[in-house]
This record gives C-alpha cells, structure tokens and sequence, in this order.
DNA sequence: ACTACGTCCTGCTTGC
DNA sequence: TGCAAGCAGGACGTAG
C-alpha cells in the first residue's frame, strides 16, 4: 500500500523521467480518475512544460510552466509507469499522458481509490493539499512541535499517527512498524503517554520509512510498484505487518507471537507481550 | 470542535 | 467444486 516511501519512491522515479518534458496529448480513461472541482479537465495540460514533481505526505504534484498543477493520490493500489508511447494499455488504465521524449506517463488504478485533480498553488501548496500537516522527510518538519500536539490529544494513538493533519505520510503499515518499534499498544490514549514515548514513537515512524524508501518502498501484493514496473523489497525487514501468527522477532527476550486485532473498522498487527503499557 | 463510522472499489483468500 | 462472504484500506463526508 502506497504510504510515505512509496509515494516518495514514485515521487522521485517521475521527477528523473518526466522534468523538462513536454505534454502533448491528455486522455482520462475512467470517470473516477479525475476528482471533481472547477477545474475538471486533463486537456488544460497540452503543451505545459513539467517543471517539478513535489510531495507532501501521500500526495504528490507536478508543476507546469503554468499555474495549474497536476494533484495525484495513488490511495490503495494507484501507480504511475513510463512506457514508449503506444505500448498496449494496462488493464487499469485511468489516465495517459502523451510526453515529447516519445514516452507516455501513464496512471494504472485497480481499485479506483485513487485519483488525479487540476489544482492551483496558494503558498506553494495546492489548495486541496493545504489541510496536510508536514511530514517527517520535510526540512521544515517540527519534531519537538508535532510531539507536543499528540500529548495533547485524547484519541487512540493509532489513529492520531494515522491524522494525516497532525503528521502526514504514516498509513496502516507504518503506523503498526511504528508502534512496535516503540513498544506501544495501538489503542493507548496519546495524551497518557510520556513525551519521551511519543518522541520514541516519531522517531521509529521515521526511520522505518527512511529504511523503507532506502530498500525502494514496501510492496505487498505487488499493487505498488514504482514508475519503472519494479517492486519494492522492505517487506522482508516488516517487524508486525503481515506476519500474524508468526514469532516477534524483537531480541532477545521476546518469542510471542504476532497477533491481528480489529482496530477502528481496520486491523491492527501487534506483538501482545512486548507492547505494553 | 471533536469523534466515529460508512462509503468508494476490485480481486484475492477463506469458508461453507 | 462452486459460490458467497470476508478482507485489504486512504481520505472524506456526514452523523452524532
């Protein structure tokens, strides 16, 4: 599931393979591909220059040699891929773009959450990203700050982490890698931690998508994949993820096993003798 | 202002 | 064996 590394992953791949190109050809292949608002057409980039690919969180924009920009979420299964121009179509075709280099930038959507939206700048943010809080791989990323605000808070620390306007990028993956690495139970009350535990709690978020971006991203099921087709290979180092049933592999004590537990209409994947309070 | 939950979707897995 | 239910889940709108 495409999170913050993933997203990154993809950020970075469109960034070396679409900058400095030229659109010369829109297509939307599906109605849901393109979110709805005032500014509801592909065609509005024929003939902009793609100038940069930024990110903030899970979402991602490319700007133009204009001032629309071009807003993408993969949600759950959404990819971008170049192909030489007039390769077969994907299944899962929800939008092409013809480029100058005879490549087409291509947005393959299986489950549809994902989509693409026209959008304008205000501050340097598209409008419909504004609500987003920085993430942990921003320079401008206030740790001691975001720190405070959970002690503040008295939901669930799962779903705090999960607020993509308290810190952004973290989904369901993350949050549980998290939260083992900091040895706290999803469903402890974030203002009843110490800030040294949510510091502790930050810190691991951050390096096990640090981790995750440095091995390509995570992929599972093989839903995500990055522009070039290739998969990404940290699934091997997930601690909780996808390993119920299977033994903690915190060292040395620890032998339980992992256990899947329902947590607000979701899972949650947790070592139940090492996350404790 | 805050929290909780339903909704969107497809395809693979599980269970009867 | 075959079909139906379950599961995966990010973001958002609405209900409470």
């Amino acid at each position: 599931m495409p999170e913050l590394p993933e997203v990154e992953t993809v950020r970075l791949g469109l960034e070396k393979h679409v900058v400095g190109k030229t659109v010369l050809a829109t297509s939307q292949l599906h109605p849901r591909a393109l979110r709805a608002n005032s500014l509801n057409t592909l065609r509005i980039f024929k003939g902009a220059k793609i100038k940069a690919v930024k990110r903030r969180g899970k979402f991602m924009w490319l700007e133009f040699d204009r001032p629309e920009v071009l807003v993408a979420h993969l949600g759950m299964s959404g990819q971008f891929k170049i192909q030489k121009a007039g390769t077969e179509q994907e299944a899962h075709l929800r939008a092409n773009f013809t480029l100058s280099n005879g490549r087409e930038m291509r947005f393959i959507d299986q489950r549809t959450f994902g989509w693409l939206a026209v959008d304008q700048l205000v501050a340097g943010i598209p409008t419909m990203v504004s609500h987003i809080a920085r993430d942990p791989f921003d320079p401008d990323f206030n740790k001691r700050e975001i720190v405070k605000e959970i002690s503040t808070k008295r939901g669930q620390i799962k779903k705090v982490i999960l607020d993509q306007e308290v810190i952004s990028g973290i989904g369901n993956i993350y949050a549980d890698e998290a939260l083992w690495r900091a040895g706290i139970p999803p469903e402890t009350i974030a203002s009843e931690l110490s800030s040294t535990q949510i510091l502790n709690l930050i810190t691991a978020a951050t390096k096990v998508m640090q981790r995750a971006l440095s091995a390509g991203g995570t992929s599972f099921d093989e839903l995500y994949i990055n522009v070039n087709g290739e998969s990404g290979y940290f699934e091997r180092s997930l601690a909780v993820y996808g390993r119920e049933g299977e033994a903690c592999r915190r060292r040395p004590r620890c032998r339980a096993k992992i256990i899947r537990i329902a947590f607000a209409n979701r899972s949650s994947r947790l070592c139940p003798a090492c996350q404790t309070r």
